[in-house]
DNA sequence: TTGACAAGACACCAAAAGGTGTCTTATAAT
DNA sequence: ATTATAAGACACCTTTTGGTGTCTTGTCAA
């Protein structure tokens, strides 16, 4: 058994709006196939296959073959990054960090 | 004064790493102009100019002319989408959600 | 055992993304 | 007055993206 996976950027995986409301479907319902997930779309399953394809390089979905239909459940952890990042710029937008930058300019003059 | 901009997803500008080195250029910086910002990339002007745009649509920056040079500055508060999106989810992987989820799991059986 | 259903594997296509280079126009410096 | 710098505006190109349709294979149900 080979990870002959690509290894896409969890920032590229989220981008797309569909993929988005993918993890959306999959965190509500835990374990959905393929032909549910497609359901939900006006989009052929081709492209929603696609789709999944992404967020699995991104190891932000896992699958597994339940009889004839491919299974998908969300793997959210790798999303951490994503928290990581955009935890830092908080700090320059914060009603909080907005007051205080407030008193620091009137400081300095 | 007319605000012809296009409005882009905040998702989709902060899924390019070099837009996502500029917000920290920006960050860390307070205002750059334009040639600035390009001597930190290996790509043309042009290029840095065509992300600083998708970044301007997304509301991430701010621009101004002073004299023959355009600069640019950080607006963070659109980020605020992405902390709230990704909030949601962080219940899904946090390690006390883990604990819990499997304490839950333990009191159906 | 014959159909119907789920989904993989392709081939294909239009549009968008991410670059480049060149030309022009302001502005600043000499 | 002349030259150099900053950057906008285009035209252009290649690769990626996001979708389609068709053919095949495996699995379940009648």
């Amino acid at each position: 058994m080979n990870e002959s996976n690509p290894l896409r950027d969890v920032f590229d995986a989220i981008a797309d709006p569909t993929r988005r409301r993918l993890i959306r479907l999959l965190a509500e319902a835990e374990e959905l196939p393929l032909h549910e997930l497609t359901a939900q779309f006006q989009m052929g399953r081709t492209a929603v296959s696609k789709h999944l394809t992404i967020l699995k390089e991104a190891r932000l979905v896992l699958d597994r073959k339940v009889g004839r239909e491919t299974r998908f459940r969300l793997n959210a952890a790798p999303l951490s990054e994503v928290q990581d990042w955009v935890a830092f710029y908080s700090k320059f937008w914060s009603t909080n960090m907005m007051h205080l930058k407030h008193l620091l300019e009137e400081e300095e003059e």
